[in-house]
DNA sequence: ACCTGAACACCGTTCAAGT
DNA sequence: ACCTGAACACCGTTCAAGT
Protein backbone atom coordinates (compact mmCIF):
# COMPACT_ATOMS: atom_id res chain seq x y z
CA UNK A 1 0.00 0.00 0.00
CA UNK A 2 2.45 2.74 0.89
CA UNK A 3 5.52 2.78 -1.87
CA UNK A 4 8.05 1.41 0.81
CA UNK A 5 10.89 -0.42 -0.90
CA UNK A 6 12.11 -3.76 0.03
CA UNK A 7 14.49 -4.06 1.93
CA UNK A 8 16.28 -6.30 4.19
CA UNK A 9 19.65 -7.49 6.28
CA UNK A 10 20.79 -10.22 4.28
CA UNK A 11 20.96 -7.19 1.22
CA UNK A 12 23.26 -4.86 3.54
CA UNK A 13 26.94 -5.40 3.56
CA UNK A 14 27.66 -5.97 7.49
CA UNK A 15 29.59 -3.30 9.15
CA UNK A 16 33.35 -4.94 9.48
CA UNK A 17 33.35 -6.75 13.01
CA UNK A 18 36.06 -4.80 14.05
CA UNK A 19 34.99 -5.77 17.95
CA UNK A 20 36.41 -2.95 19.61
CA UNK A 21 32.66 -2.17 20.72
CA UNK A 22 29.53 -4.10 20.93
CA UNK A 23 28.99 -7.14 17.81
CA UNK A 24 26.47 -8.25 15.84
CA UNK A 25 26.30 -11.52 17.68
CA UNK A 26 26.48 -10.14 20.83
CA UNK A 27 23.03 -8.01 20.11
CA UNK A 28 21.37 -10.96 18.62
CA UNK A 29 22.10 -13.16 21.41
CA UNK A 30 21.01 -10.62 23.90
CA UNK A 31 18.25 -10.30 21.66
CA UNK A 32 16.92 -13.80 21.95
CA UNK A 33 17.37 -14.44 25.83
CA UNK A 34 14.77 -10.68 26.17
CA UNK A 35 12.53 -13.05 23.09
CA UNK A 36 12.96 -16.22 25.51
CA UNK A 37 12.33 -14.86 28.21
CA UNK A 38 9.24 -12.23 27.66
CA UNK A 39 8.39 -13.06 24.48
CA UNK A 40 7.58 -11.09 20.77
CA UNK A 41 6.57 -7.76 22.97
CA UNK A 42 8.90 -8.13 25.01
CA UNK A 43 11.55 -6.95 23.06
CA UNK A 44 11.99 -3.44 23.40
CA UNK A 45 15.12 -1.44 21.58
CA UNK A 46 15.33 0.40 24.89
CA UNK A 47 15.14 -3.36 27.29
CA UNK A 48 17.37 -4.26 24.86
CA UNK A 49 20.15 -1.58 25.45
CA UNK A 50 19.86 -1.68 28.90
CA UNK A 51 20.42 -5.36 29.17
CA UNK A 52 23.74 -4.22 27.24
CA UNK A 53 24.46 -1.81 29.08
CA UNK A 54 23.83 0.77 26.35
CA UNK A 55 21.86 3.60 25.75
CA UNK A 56 18.38 3.02 24.53
CA UNK A 57 19.91 4.15 21.03
CA UNK A 58 23.41 3.14 20.40
CA UNK A 59 22.03 -0.44 18.72
CA UNK A 60 21.24 1.98 15.94
CA UNK A 61 24.95 1.84 14.61
CA UNK A 62 24.50 -2.15 14.18
CA UNK A 63 21.10 -2.28 12.81
CA UNK A 64 19.36 -0.15 10.78
CA UNK A 65 16.30 -0.52 12.62
CA UNK A 66 13.82 -3.28 14.53
CA UNK A 67 12.92 -5.16 11.78
CA UNK A 68 16.55 -5.52 10.91
CA UNK A 69 17.34 -7.64 14.39
CA UNK A 70 13.86 -9.39 14.26
CA UNK A 71 15.49 -10.40 10.44
CA UNK A 72 18.81 -11.77 12.24
CA UNK A 73 17.33 -13.08 15.44
CA UNK A 74 15.23 -15.42 12.41
CA UNK A 75 17.69 -16.61 10.97
CA UNK A 76 18.87 -17.96 14.50
CA UNK A 77 16.07 -20.60 14.37
CA UNK A 78 16.94 -21.86 11.14
CA UNK A 79 19.91 -22.80 12.60
CA UNK A 80 18.42 -24.42 15.44
CA UNK A 81 16.27 -26.81 12.64
CA UNK A 82 17.95 -30.25 12.12
CA UNK A 83 17.73 -31.68 8.12
CA UNK A 84 19.53 -34.94 8.27
CA UNK A 85 21.61 -35.14 5.37
CA UNK A 86 20.98 -37.75 3.01
CA UNK A 87 23.76 -40.35 3.86
CA UNK A 88 22.10 -40.63 7.19
CA UNK A 89 18.82 -41.38 6.45
CA UNK A 90 17.59 -44.26 4.37
CA UNK A 91 14.58 -43.15 2.50
CA UNK A 92 13.39 -39.26 2.02
CA UNK A 93 10.83 -39.81 4.74
CA UNK A 94 13.07 -40.20 7.12
CA UNK A 95 14.78 -36.94 6.42
CA UNK A 96 11.36 -34.53 5.87
CA UNK A 97 10.17 -36.41 9.02
CA UNK A 98 12.69 -35.63 11.14
CA UNK A 99 12.82 -31.98 9.35
CA UNK A 100 9.03 -31.47 10.24
CA UNK A 101 9.81 -32.82 14.02
CA UNK A 102 13.12 -30.80 14.14
CA UNK A 103 10.69 -27.60 13.10
CA UNK A 104 7.95 -27.77 15.32
CA UNK A 105 10.14 -28.48 18.63
CA UNK A 106 12.05 -25.04 17.91
CA UNK A 107 9.00 -23.13 17.03
CA UNK A 108 7.53 -24.46 20.49
CA UNK A 109 10.91 -23.91 22.24
CA UNK A 110 10.71 -20.55 20.97
CA UNK A 111 7.36 -19.54 21.09
CA UNK A 112 8.21 -15.71 19.96
CA UNK A 113 9.42 -17.38 16.45
CA UNK A 114 5.63 -18.23 15.72
CA UNK A 115 5.08 -14.43 15.12
CA UNK A 116 8.21 -14.31 12.81
CA UNK A 117 8.08 -17.59 10.71
CA UNK A 118 6.44 -17.03 7.54
CA UNK A 119 6.17 -13.08 8.05
CA UNK A 120 9.65 -12.46 6.98
CA UNK A 121 11.48 -13.40 4.37
CA UNK A 122 13.68 -16.26 5.13
CA UNK A 123 16.94 -15.04 3.34
CA UNK A 124 19.07 -15.52 6.08
CA UNK A 125 22.15 -18.29 5.77
CA UNK A 126 20.79 -20.29 8.39
CA UNK A 127 17.58 -20.35 6.21
CA UNK A 128 19.08 -20.91 3.36
CA UNK A 129 20.95 -23.93 4.57
CA UNK A 130 17.70 -25.60 5.34
CA UNK A 131 16.25 -25.02 2.35
CA UNK A 132 19.03 -26.18 0.36
CA UNK A 133 19.23 -29.29 1.98
CA UNK A 134 15.33 -30.12 1.77
CA UNK A 135 15.61 -29.20 -1.66
CA UNK A 136 18.21 -32.23 -1.86
CA UNK A 137 16.29 -34.65 -0.06
CA UNK A 138 13.02 -33.93 -2.19
CA UNK A 139 15.34 -34.16 -5.08
CA UNK A 140 16.89 -37.55 -4.20
CA UNK A 141 13.00 -38.74 -3.35
CA UNK A 142 12.03 -38.27 -7.16
CA UNK A 143 10.83 -35.00 -7.47
CA UNK A 144 11.79 -32.84 -10.43
CA UNK A 145 11.49 -29.21 -11.14
CA UNK A 146 9.10 -26.83 -9.66
CA UNK A 147 8.00 -29.61 -7.76
CA UNK A 148 11.07 -29.91 -5.81
CA UNK A 149 9.70 -26.84 -4.10
CA UNK A 150 6.34 -27.35 -4.29
CA UNK A 151 7.24 -30.49 -1.93
CA UNK A 152 9.29 -28.78 0.58
CA UNK A 153 6.85 -26.08 1.05
CA UNK A 154 3.65 -28.21 1.99
CA UNK A 155 5.90 -29.59 3.96
CA UNK A 156 6.70 -27.03 6.02
CA UNK A 157 3.37 -24.89 5.61
CA UNK A 158 2.23 -28.30 7.45
CA UNK A 159 4.19 -27.90 10.03
CA UNK A 160 3.99 -23.75 10.72
CA UNK A 161 0.35 -23.78 10.12
CA UNK A 162 -0.03 -26.82 12.94
CA UNK A 163 2.49 -25.26 14.71
CA UNK A 164 0.96 -21.70 15.25
CA UNK A 165 -1.87 -22.22 17.02
CA UNK A 166 -0.61 -24.94 19.42
CA UNK A 167 1.69 -21.70 20.09
CA UNK A 168 -1.43 -19.35 20.36
CA UNK A 169 -3.15 -21.78 22.81
CA UNK A 170 -0.49 -22.14 24.92
CA UNK A 171 0.18 -17.98 25.26
CA UNK A 172 -3.48 -18.21 26.00
CA UNK A 173 -3.14 -20.53 28.70
CA UNK A 174 -0.50 -18.39 29.73
CA UNK A 175 1.05 -21.06 31.97
CA UNK A 176 -2.02 -21.06 34.32
CA UNK A 177 -3.55 -24.26 34.06
CA UNK A 178 -5.98 -23.65 36.26
CA UNK A 179 -7.65 -21.83 33.58
CA UNK A 180 -7.45 -24.80 31.38
CA UNK A 181 -10.98 -25.86 32.66
CA UNK A 182 -12.49 -22.75 32.56
CA UNK A 183 -11.98 -21.91 28.84
CA UNK A 184 -12.86 -25.59 27.70
CA UNK A 185 -16.30 -24.77 29.77
CA UNK A 186 -16.41 -21.64 27.72
CA UNK A 187 -15.62 -23.22 24.48
CA UNK A 188 -18.37 -25.94 25.47
CA UNK A 189 -20.44 -22.92 26.15
CA UNK A 190 -19.87 -21.62 22.95
CA UNK A 191 -20.11 -24.72 21.04
CA UNK A 192 -23.77 -25.09 22.13
CA UNK A 193 -25.55 -25.60 18.72
CA UNK A 194 -23.12 -27.44 17.17
CA UNK A 195 -23.52 -31.16 18.42
CA UNK A 196 -20.72 -32.04 16.28
CA UNK A 197 -17.75 -29.98 17.75
CA UNK A 198 -19.05 -31.04 21.10
CA UNK A 199 -19.30 -34.55 20.83
CA UNK A 200 -15.39 -34.02 19.89
CA UNK A 201 -15.13 -32.18 23.01
CA UNK A 202 -15.93 -34.50 24.96
CA UNK A 203 -13.68 -37.22 24.00
CA UNK A 204 -10.82 -35.74 24.90
CA UNK A 205 -10.24 -34.71 28.59
CA UNK A 206 -8.23 -31.71 29.89
CA UNK A 207 -5.23 -32.64 30.71
CA UNK A 208 -4.62 -34.58 27.22
CA UNK A 209 -4.03 -32.31 24.97
CA UNK A 210 -0.33 -32.28 24.88
CA UNK A 211 -0.85 -35.80 24.11
CA UNK A 212 -3.77 -34.97 21.90
CA UNK A 213 -1.58 -32.13 19.51
CA UNK A 214 1.12 -34.43 19.26
CA UNK A 215 -1.03 -37.38 18.17
CA UNK A 216 -2.88 -34.87 15.87
CA UNK A 217 0.81 -33.47 14.40
CA UNK A 218 1.80 -37.08 13.77
CA UNK A 219 -1.80 -37.84 11.57
CA UNK A 220 -1.26 -34.87 9.51
CA UNK A 221 2.31 -35.61 8.77
CA UNK A 222 1.69 -39.34 7.74
CA UNK A 223 -1.08 -37.76 5.90
CA UNK A 224 1.13 -35.29 4.28
CA UNK A 225 3.98 -37.40 3.14
CA UNK A 226 1.49 -40.29 1.84
CA UNK A 227 0.19 -37.54 -0.46
CA UNK A 228 3.69 -36.46 -1.45
CA UNK A 229 4.83 -39.54 -2.35
CA UNK A 230 1.67 -40.49 -4.10
CA UNK A 231 2.77 -37.27 -6.41
CA UNK A 232 6.01 -39.34 -7.11
CA UNK A 233 4.62 -42.46 -8.28
CA UNK A 234 1.43 -40.96 -11.13
CA UNK B 1 5.02 -16.44 31.63
CA UNK B 2 2.85 -14.09 33.21
CA UNK B 3 0.09 -15.30 35.21
CA UNK B 4 -2.46 -13.60 33.06
CA UNK B 5 -6.02 -15.08 32.85
CA UNK B 6 -6.95 -16.78 29.69
CA UNK B 7 -9.94 -14.55 28.92
CA UNK B 8 -11.68 -13.63 25.50
CA UNK B 9 -15.08 -11.44 23.75
CA UNK B 10 -16.73 -14.74 23.55
CA UNK B 11 -16.59 -15.04 27.36
CA UNK B 12 -18.25 -12.16 28.44
CA UNK B 13 -22.03 -11.23 28.40
CA UNK B 14 -22.09 -8.59 25.15
CA UNK B 15 -23.19 -5.07 26.79
CA UNK B 16 -27.14 -5.02 25.33
CA UNK B 17 -27.47 -3.22 22.68
CA UNK B 18 -29.93 -0.14 23.48
CA UNK B 19 -27.94 1.65 19.84
CA UNK B 20 -28.59 5.15 21.30
CA UNK B 21 -25.26 5.66 20.43
CA UNK B 22 -22.51 3.85 18.54
CA UNK B 23 -22.58 -0.38 18.15
CA UNK B 24 -20.48 -3.08 18.10
CA UNK B 25 -21.05 -4.13 14.87
CA UNK B 26 -20.57 -0.11 13.63
CA UNK B 27 -17.01 -0.25 15.31
CA UNK B 28 -16.25 -3.64 13.84
CA UNK B 29 -17.18 -2.54 10.65
CA UNK B 30 -15.10 0.68 10.90
CA UNK B 31 -12.11 -1.27 12.60
CA UNK B 32 -12.14 -3.82 9.29
CA UNK B 33 -11.94 -0.80 7.01
CA UNK B 34 -8.85 0.73 8.52
CA UNK B 35 -7.82 -2.73 8.39
CA UNK B 36 -8.40 -3.45 4.74
CA UNK B 37 -6.68 0.06 4.29
CA UNK B 38 -4.03 0.44 6.47
CA UNK B 39 -3.02 -3.31 7.72
CA UNK B 40 -2.92 -4.42 10.99
CA UNK B 41 -0.44 -1.67 12.07
CA UNK B 42 -2.37 0.67 10.57
CA UNK B 43 -5.33 0.34 13.19
CA UNK B 44 -4.71 1.73 16.20
CA UNK B 45 -7.64 2.77 19.02
CA UNK B 46 -7.06 6.29 18.34
CA UNK B 47 -7.38 6.54 14.57
CA UNK B 48 -10.36 4.44 14.67
CA UNK B 49 -12.05 6.79 17.12
CA UNK B 50 -11.03 9.97 14.86
CA UNK B 51 -12.66 7.90 12.09
CA UNK B 52 -15.94 7.29 13.86
CA UNK B 53 -15.66 10.77 15.50
CA UNK B 54 -15.35 9.76 18.74
CA UNK B 55 -12.56 10.82 21.64
CA UNK B 56 -10.06 8.57 21.09
CA UNK B 57 -11.03 6.83 24.59
CA UNK B 58 -14.90 6.24 23.73
CA UNK B 59 -14.57 3.16 22.52
CA UNK B 60 -13.53 1.67 25.71
CA UNK B 61 -16.71 1.60 26.63
CA UNK B 62 -18.01 -1.21 23.74
CA UNK B 63 -14.80 -3.03 24.14
CA UNK B 64 -12.41 -4.42 26.93
CA UNK B 65 -9.28 -3.42 25.12
CA UNK B 66 -8.24 -4.15 21.66
CA UNK B 67 -7.55 -7.50 22.08
CA UNK B 68 -11.15 -8.35 22.33
CA UNK B 69 -11.73 -5.94 19.14
CA UNK B 70 -9.62 -7.86 17.14
CA UNK B 71 -11.22 -10.89 18.73
CA UNK B 72 -14.26 -9.46 16.82
CA UNK B 73 -12.87 -8.57 13.50
CA UNK B 74 -11.54 -11.99 13.43
CA UNK B 75 -14.39 -13.88 13.56
CA UNK B 76 -15.83 -11.90 10.76
CA UNK B 77 -12.64 -13.16 8.23
CA UNK B 78 -14.51 -16.53 9.21
CA UNK B 79 -18.06 -15.65 8.31
CA UNK B 80 -16.42 -14.87 4.86
CA UNK B 81 -15.19 -18.10 4.35
CA UNK B 82 -17.12 -21.03 2.57
CA UNK B 83 -18.07 -24.37 3.48
CA UNK B 84 -20.55 -25.31 0.53
CA UNK B 85 -23.32 -27.73 2.52
CA UNK B 86 -22.61 -31.76 1.66
CA UNK B 87 -26.23 -31.61 -0.29
CA UNK B 88 -24.13 -29.12 -2.37
CA UNK B 89 -21.42 -31.45 -3.24
CA UNK B 90 -20.88 -34.69 -4.68
CA UNK B 91 -18.08 -36.16 -2.30
CA UNK B 92 -15.78 -35.12 0.81
CA UNK B 93 -13.12 -33.89 -1.55
CA UNK B 94 -15.53 -31.50 -3.17
CA UNK B 95 -15.93 -29.43 0.24
CA UNK B 96 -12.99 -29.70 1.73
CA UNK B 97 -11.64 -28.18 -1.41
CA UNK B 98 -13.78 -25.66 -1.79
CA UNK B 99 -13.08 -24.73 1.61
CA UNK B 100 -9.29 -24.30 1.03
CA UNK B 101 -9.37 -21.94 -1.86
CA UNK B 102 -12.35 -19.99 0.17
CA UNK B 103 -9.88 -19.80 3.08
CA UNK B 104 -6.83 -18.97 0.81
CA UNK B 105 -9.27 -16.16 -1.09
CA UNK B 106 -10.01 -14.15 2.13
CA UNK B 107 -7.05 -14.57 3.73
CA UNK B 108 -5.44 -12.64 0.57
CA UNK B 109 -8.26 -10.69 0.28
CA UNK B 110 -7.98 -9.38 3.72
CA UNK B 111 -3.78 -9.61 4.23
CA UNK B 112 -3.84 -8.36 7.84
CA UNK B 113 -5.86 -11.48 9.16
CA UNK B 114 -2.94 -13.40 8.15
CA UNK B 115 -1.30 -11.55 11.35
CA UNK B 116 -4.35 -13.09 13.57
CA UNK B 117 -5.24 -16.74 12.37
CA UNK B 118 -3.87 -19.12 14.08
CA UNK B 119 -2.86 -16.61 16.32
CA UNK B 120 -6.38 -15.50 18.04
CA UNK B 121 -8.15 -18.74 19.48
CA UNK B 122 -11.16 -18.99 16.81
CA UNK B 123 -14.36 -18.94 19.40
CA UNK B 124 -16.66 -16.72 17.69
CA UNK B 125 -19.84 -17.64 16.19
CA UNK B 126 -18.76 -17.73 12.85
CA UNK B 127 -16.09 -19.47 13.20
CA UNK B 128 -17.56 -22.20 15.60
CA UNK B 129 -20.06 -22.36 12.29
CA UNK B 130 -17.04 -23.14 10.04
CA UNK B 131 -15.89 -25.79 12.47
CA UNK B 132 -18.96 -27.34 12.59
CA UNK B 133 -19.58 -27.50 8.69
CA UNK B 134 -16.42 -28.92 8.47
CA UNK B 135 -16.42 -31.27 11.18
CA UNK B 136 -19.98 -32.72 9.03
CA UNK B 137 -17.82 -32.68 6.21
CA UNK B 138 -15.38 -34.97 7.26
CA UNK B 139 -17.23 -37.16 9.38
CA UNK B 140 -19.79 -37.66 6.05
CA UNK B 141 -16.38 -38.76 3.97
CA UNK B 142 -15.59 -41.72 7.08
CA UNK B 143 -13.30 -40.32 9.33
CA UNK B 144 -14.34 -40.57 13.35
CA UNK B 145 -13.75 -39.91 16.69
CA UNK B 146 -10.50 -37.57 17.34
CA UNK B 147 -9.71 -38.03 13.67
CA UNK B 148 -12.49 -36.03 12.53
CA UNK B 149 -10.80 -32.90 14.02
CA UNK B 150 -7.39 -33.90 12.96
CA UNK B 151 -8.59 -34.36 9.35
CA UNK B 152 -9.83 -30.84 9.42
CA UNK B 153 -6.71 -29.34 11.25
CA UNK B 154 -4.76 -31.10 8.68
CA UNK B 155 -6.46 -28.99 6.05
CA UNK B 156 -6.69 -26.10 7.70
CA UNK B 157 -3.10 -25.80 8.67
CA UNK B 158 -1.98 -26.79 5.00
CA UNK B 159 -4.07 -23.61 3.93
CA UNK B 160 -2.73 -21.55 7.12
CA UNK B 161 1.02 -22.50 6.32
CA UNK B 162 0.89 -21.60 2.69
CA UNK B 163 -1.01 -18.55 2.59
CA UNK B 164 0.64 -16.83 5.94
CA UNK B 165 4.12 -16.65 3.39
CA UNK B 166 2.06 -15.33 0.34
CA UNK B 167 0.81 -12.33 2.40
CA UNK B 168 4.44 -12.07 3.80
CA UNK B 169 6.16 -12.10 0.27
CA UNK B 170 3.07 -9.67 -1.05
CA UNK B 171 4.08 -7.21 2.02
CA UNK B 172 7.69 -7.03 1.22
CA UNK B 173 6.61 -5.85 -2.26
CA UNK B 174 4.76 -3.72 -1.09
CA UNK B 175 3.56 -3.34 -4.61
CA UNK B 176 6.23 -1.78 -5.99
CA UNK B 177 6.64 -4.74 -8.86
CA UNK B 178 9.83 -2.47 -9.96
CA UNK B 179 11.48 -4.45 -6.29
CA UNK B 180 11.09 -7.73 -7.63
CA UNK B 181 13.56 -7.72 -9.41
CA UNK B 182 16.26 -5.83 -7.20
CA UNK B 183 14.73 -8.99 -4.62
CA UNK B 184 15.46 -11.11 -7.05
CA UNK B 185 19.16 -10.73 -7.69
CA UNK B 186 19.11 -10.41 -3.68
CA UNK B 187 17.87 -13.74 -3.22
CA UNK B 188 20.24 -15.27 -6.00
CA UNK B 189 23.11 -13.44 -4.58
CA UNK B 190 22.33 -15.07 -0.67
CA UNK B 191 21.92 -18.39 -2.74
CA UNK B 192 25.16 -18.36 -4.36
CA UNK B 193 26.20 -21.56 -2.16
CA UNK B 194 23.51 -23.62 -2.64
CA UNK B 195 23.30 -24.63 -6.51
CA UNK B 196 20.10 -26.69 -5.67
CA UNK B 197 18.26 -23.41 -4.83
CA UNK B 198 19.82 -21.33 -7.86
CA UNK B 199 18.79 -24.03 -10.16
CA UNK B 200 14.83 -23.60 -9.24
CA UNK B 201 15.30 -19.65 -9.33
CA UNK B 202 16.21 -19.55 -12.75
CA UNK B 203 13.17 -21.87 -13.92
CA UNK B 204 10.54 -19.19 -13.01
CA UNK B 205 10.20 -16.15 -14.59
CA UNK B 206 9.66 -13.03 -12.23
CA UNK B 207 6.25 -11.95 -14.20
CA UNK B 208 5.15 -15.69 -12.82
CA UNK B 209 5.20 -16.05 -9.07
CA UNK B 210 1.27 -15.67 -9.16
CA UNK B 211 0.89 -17.99 -10.97
CA UNK B 212 3.37 -20.41 -9.45
CA UNK B 213 1.91 -19.89 -5.99
CA UNK B 214 -1.31 -21.43 -7.32
CA UNK B 215 0.26 -24.10 -8.91
CA UNK B 216 2.07 -24.54 -5.41
CA UNK B 217 -1.13 -24.20 -3.46
CA UNK B 218 -3.17 -27.23 -6.46
CA UNK B 219 0.23 -29.37 -6.04
CA UNK B 220 -0.29 -29.37 -1.78
CA UNK B 221 -3.73 -29.28 -1.56
CA UNK B 222 -3.83 -32.51 -4.10
CA UNK B 223 -1.07 -33.93 -1.71
CA UNK B 224 -3.18 -33.00 1.54
CA UNK B 225 -6.80 -34.44 0.43
CA UNK B 226 -4.99 -37.61 -1.30
CA UNK B 227 -2.74 -38.29 2.26
CA UNK B 228 -5.91 -37.59 4.24
CA UNK B 229 -7.61 -40.71 1.89
CA UNK B 230 -4.78 -42.81 2.39
CA UNK B 231 -6.07 -42.55 5.93
CA UNK B 232 -9.21 -43.55 5.55
CA UNK B 233 -8.74 -46.73 3.52
CA UNK B 234 -6.31 -48.41 5.63
C1' DA C 1 34.52 4.66 15.05
C1' DC C 2 31.34 4.38 18.44
C1' DC C 3 27.99 6.09 21.93
C1' DT C 4 24.84 9.42 24.15
C1' DG C 5 20.49 12.13 25.47
C1' DA C 6 16.96 14.87 24.09
C1' DA C 7 13.20 15.12 21.23
C1' DC C 8 9.34 13.68 18.04
C1' DA C 9 5.48 11.32 16.90
C1' DC C 10 3.29 7.84 18.10
C1' DC C 11 1.04 3.78 21.12
C1' DG C 12 -2.84 1.25 24.75
C1' DT C 13 -5.16 2.06 28.81
C1' DT C 14 -7.09 4.23 33.23
C1' DC C 15 -9.90 7.26 35.41
C1' DA C 16 -12.17 11.20 37.26
C1' DA C 17 -15.27 14.18 35.36
C1' DG C 18 -18.92 15.56 32.51
C1' DT C 19 -23.89 15.12 30.28
C1' DA D 1 -25.96 5.21 29.81
C1' DC D 2 -22.52 7.09 27.21
C1' DC D 3 -18.56 10.14 26.14
C1' DT D 4 -14.57 13.16 27.12
C1' DG D 5 -9.63 14.85 28.03
C1' DA D 6 -5.78 14.58 30.64
C1' DA D 7 -2.40 11.67 32.21
C1' DC D 8 0.72 7.52 32.56
C1' DA D 9 3.87 4.44 30.96
C1' DC D 10 5.40 2.95 27.24
C1' DC D 11 7.05 2.56 21.97
C1' DG D 12 10.69 3.19 17.37
C1' DT D 13 13.53 6.38 15.36
C1' DT D 14 16.32 10.73 14.21
C1' DC D 15 19.93 13.60 14.98
C1' DA D 16 23.17 16.82 16.76
C1' DA D 17 26.59 16.41 19.92
C1' DG D 18 30.13 14.17 22.38
C1' DT D 19 34.63 11.11 22.87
Amino acid sequence: MTGKQFSSVWMREPRPARTPGRSREEIVRAAMELLDAEGLDGLSMRKLGAKLDAGATSLYWYVANKHELLELVYDEIWGEMTVPPPEETKWWRQTARAFALSMREVILRHPWSAGLIGRTPALGPNALEVAGRLSRAFKGAGFRGLEIDYAASTLTAFVLGTTIPEVAYNEAMAEDPLDEESMRAAVERASAGHPDLLERLRESKPADTTEVREMMFAFGLAAVLDGLEARLTT
